[in-house]
DNA sequence: AACTTGACGAGGG
DNA sequence: CCCCTCGCCAAGT
């Protein structure tokens, strides 16, 4: 007998999805880039649009360019920009967070900015 | 079993 | 900065 396995390629996701803290955020390809070898953004995106939105924090991914790629499929246009805004990431102008100060990554892979270079393109487009 | 789709990403124009 | 093309791979038809 076999329930679910809780360890499918799908649940990998969502388990890593649920360690984003709040506040933070993750893109698909990072995710993809983690979980390595058969993931890819696409199949991240794909996986997480099943996602249950009970009990995974699917808000907290977002795409590479900073912006909610959520749109006008499955959920409203503007919702998970607006869950992440009252979870205190700001969003300029043009729809797009910092990624330098609110992506998360996992423990033991924060990458060490000693210069701090890019701060914001915020150009209000 | 083949073809199409999709919460993506990087590169080029 | 906007638009297009290609690569990627699981799932649905």
């Amino acid at each position: 007998m076999k329930l679910a396995d809780e360890t499918s390629y799908r649940e990998r996701v969502y388990d890593l999805v649920r360690q984003i803290p709040r506040g933070r955020v993750m893109t698909y390809g990072q995710i993809a880039d983690i979980l390595g070898e058969d993931y890819t953004a696409r199949t991240v995106g794909y996986v997480m649009h099943g996602a249950d939105v009970e009990s995974v924090p699917w808000q907290r991914v977002i795409n590479a360019q900073g912006k909610c790629s959520t749109g006008k499929m499955t959920l409203p246009v503007n919702l998970q920009q607006s869950i992440l805004e009252s979870e205190g990431i700001k969003f300029n102008a043009s729809g797009k967070c910092d990624l330098n100060s609110v992506l998360w990554h996992p423990e033991g892979m924060q990458p060490q900015d000693e210069k701090t270079p890019s701060l914001f393109d915020v150009e209000t487009r």
